[in-house]
DNA sequence: CAAAATACCTGATCGC
DNA sequence: TGCGATCAGGTATTTT
């Protein structure tokens, strides 16, 4: 499932297919991964040029001329491809923005999940989701001072808190299970009882995470590919994620698998210390 | 208001 | 072989 390192190997890979191109033609086979009206969707992108792709925690915010920026976020299996205009329609392609070059670009998505919607340039963080998201994990202002006063507010485990995108932005149940495990925390600690000293590990963790799984390309345990139609080439250094009853590789006893708010959480119950909460 | 539960989706997997 | 049940999970929405 991409995640702010799938999310940001997709924006590396898309931007050369498609930079300057012009949209000639929109395709909404299937319209309701449009989250606005359709018509003015299809409507308003053509003639619109490809200026340059920036990334918002999971979010995608493609630039077009005119002050246009189609927001897309891939959810849980929503891909990118280049194609020619000709190439038969896949089962679960679902968007086609056909260039006037003869090229199209596909928007491919098994589970239906994955939501994109054009507003004026600048008003991204008004729309639902981006507007009440935390910091973007990789961005300045995810401190750890940040990270310890936000943590302190919240009344849930740290597995829960970590998948809140409005406490920080960007991880997902993958890279939450890594990072605490990394960070020797276990997932059903309180966020409010993990003290300072290890919420600057933790910080320090999740960005060092996040950006060796951009460097390797991100992760694919499912199905992600990135725009090109690689795999990503961070699954061998994820040490808890499918691993479960697998010996954890700092202690050699086995890794376990539960559920903690309806999400699977591995990790390893001997060396990831579960800070309880004081009143107890 | 914060936190928890549910809905949205389809494919893979499992038990019978 | 086939079929129904279960699981997977990010976020919007609904409920508590």
């Amino acid at each position: 499932m991409p995640e702010l390192a799938e999310v940001e190997t997709v924006r590396r890979t898309l931007l050369p297919l498609i930079q300057n191109k012009v949209i000639a033609k929109v395709i909404l086979w299937y319209p309701k991964i449009v989250a606005t009206d359709h018509t003015a969707f299809s409507h308003q992108l053509v003639g619109k040029s490809i200026v340059t792709i920036d990334r918002y925690a999971k979010f995608l915010e493609i630039r077009l001329s005119g002050h246009l920026t189609l927001v897309s976020h891939l959810r849980m299996e929503g891909k990118y491809r280049l194609t020619s205009q000709a190439t038969p329609k896949e089962k679960h392609d679902h968007v086609e923005f056909v260039f006037a070059d003869g090229t199209a670009l596909r928007y491919n998505d098994v589970r239906k999940f994955g939501r994109m919607q054009l507003v004026p340039t600048g008003q991204e963080r008004t729309l639902t989701g981006i507007n009440k998201l935390g910091p973007d994990a990789l961005t300045p202002a995810f401190t750890t001072k940040y990270l310890v006063a936000a943590l302190h507010k919240k009344k849930k485990n740290i597995k829960s808190t970590l998948l809140d995108q409005t406490v920080v932005s960007g991880l997902g149940n993958i890279y939450a299970d890594e990072v605490l495990w990394r960070a020797k925390i276990h997932p059903l600690s309180w966020a409010d009882s993990i003290p300072a000293s290890r919420l600057r590990i933790l910080h320090d963790d999740i960005v060092r995470l996040l950006k060796a799984a951009i460097a390797a390309g991100g992760t694919t345990v499912h199905s992600y590919l990135d725009a090109s139609g690689r795999t990503g080439g961070f699954q061998p250094q994820l040490k808890v994620y499918g691993h479960a009853e697998e010996p954890c590789e700092r202690c050699q006893r086995p890794l376990v698998k539960i559920k903690v708010n309806a999400r699977g959480t591995t990790f390893c119950p001997h060396c990831q210390k579960e800070y309880l909460c004081p009143s107890y």
